[in-house]
Parts: structure tokens; sequence; C-alpha cells
DNA sequence: CACCAGGAATGTA
DNA sequence: TACATTCATGGT
């Protein structure tokens, strides 16, 4: 089955035509490579960006700035001695009582393992595992962390995957596992295709909301 | 006023 | 396994 003669594949070239490199709208998640701190920001706007829109992480962010570095250590430092202050900080995005919460024992986590090259030399498979069991990760921060902080060619589904799914009618089913695989299998083993492509799929997706 | 935004945890059956 | 509920600010 031509690997580029397919819908998925063909999808992909329609919005790289229409949209161009995401690089301007998802700057820092498309960007390669990343520093340290590039890909600790990724990983800290992967928890807070749930169910949020990106404007009102940005708002977080600058809080968490104004505080302190934006870093897992300074966040960790911050939960420790202030964690009402964290919370404060993270008020913009929603949920801030479950995300400060989180972003704190993630931070934990990461200050035990050090930091992130664990997870960078292990299996895909093994990181995954791990980021799940972590409270406030699931399939899809855990696929985003993957994809966009450690270049894992890993598929992100969210809503708008789904949405662009059932209007392309590419599947009936629309479980997170079976259209991850379903894209896996389309698509080139290519990283960088599969970070442009996510953000393209929620460039387009913004632009039909309604 | 209602509705949604780059989800996940928890509980129920 | 599959659904329902809860968490909650800021923009339109």
């Amino acid at each position: 089955m031509g690997l580029r003669n397919n819908k998925i594949f063909k999808l992909y070239q329609e919005l790289y035509k229409k949209y161009g490199k995401p690089r301007e709208q998802w700057k820092l998640w498309c960007k390669r490579p990343k520093t340290k701190r590039e890909k600790e920001k990724v990983i800290i706007g992967a928890i807070l960006t749930q169910r949020t829109n990106w404007k009102n992480v940005e708002l977080a962010l600058t809080n968490l700035k104004r505080i302190n570095k934006l870093s897992l250590k300074s966040i960790y430092n911050l939960g420790i001695n202030n964690p009402k202050k964290l919370t404060i900080a993270l008020r913009p995005v929603g949920f801030y009582q479950n995300k400060a919460h989180y972003l704190l024992g993630i931070a934990r986590f990461f200050k035990k393992n050090s930091g992130l090259k664990a997870l960078q030399k292990q299996p895909w498979e093994k990181s995954r595992e791990t980021l799940l069991n972590l409270k406030g990760i699931g399939p899809e921060t855990a696929d985003s962390i993957l994809l966009y902080a450690f270049d894992k060619s890993i598929f992100v589904i969210d809503e708008y995957t789904r949405r662009l799914v059932k209007k392309k009618k590419l599947s009936k089913r629309l479980s997170y596992n079976y259209l991850q695989k379903l894209f896996q299998k389309y698509l080139p083993n290519n990283y960088k295709l599969y970070q442009d492509f996510h953000a393209l799929i929620v460039i387009d997706g913004k632009n039909y909301t309604g």
C-alpha cells in the first residue's frame, strides 16, 4: 500500500500546503533542536494546557517567570517552600489546584530521577509507561511530551484529530489507541512530520470550531 | 447568558 | 470496558 499514497498522508500534505510549517503558532513545540529549558517548558506547558487555551497558559507561564525561572527545579522549590504561591500563579489556566499538585509531583519525579536523561535514553514504551504513572499525565499528555520534548515518533491523538477523522471519514473507530496506530501505520516514521502534523491538525481545527 | 479551550482522575455498573 | 462527574479561568 504505497505509504505516500493514502488518505492520511495526503491529509498531512493538504494541511501543510494550506498552513505551511507550523513554526509561527507552535514555535516552541515544533522547534528543533530544543535546549533543556525549552524541553522543560514543553513539559510544563503540556500539563497547563489541558482543557485550556494556550493564551491562558501563557498568562500562567508569565506568572511563574515573574516569581522565578521557568524550570522544573524552580517549580519544585516553589511548591515545597510556598505551595500557595504556586497555586495562585496557575490560576489563569483553570483547574489550577489540580494542576499545581500535578506539576509539583512531576517536578519531584524529575528531581529524583536526575532530570530528563533517563526518559530520553529508555525505549519509548518504557518512558511512556513511566509518564502515565505520574498523576496528571494521561495518554495525550504523555505522548505530547514524548513527541515534542523527547523527539520520539509517537503520534498524538486529541479531539481535533477525532473531529477531522470523522469529517474525512478516515475511520469509524475513534479510540485513542486505535487512531494512534492508524496514523502511525500510514505515515513515515518521522518525528518531525508527527510534530508538524499534529500542530497543523490543531491549527486547522481552530478554524472550524463552531 | 451560554459555550468552549491543545485532559485526567475518580467512581459507578 | 464504557460512561458520568468534577476540576475552573478567561475569551467570545
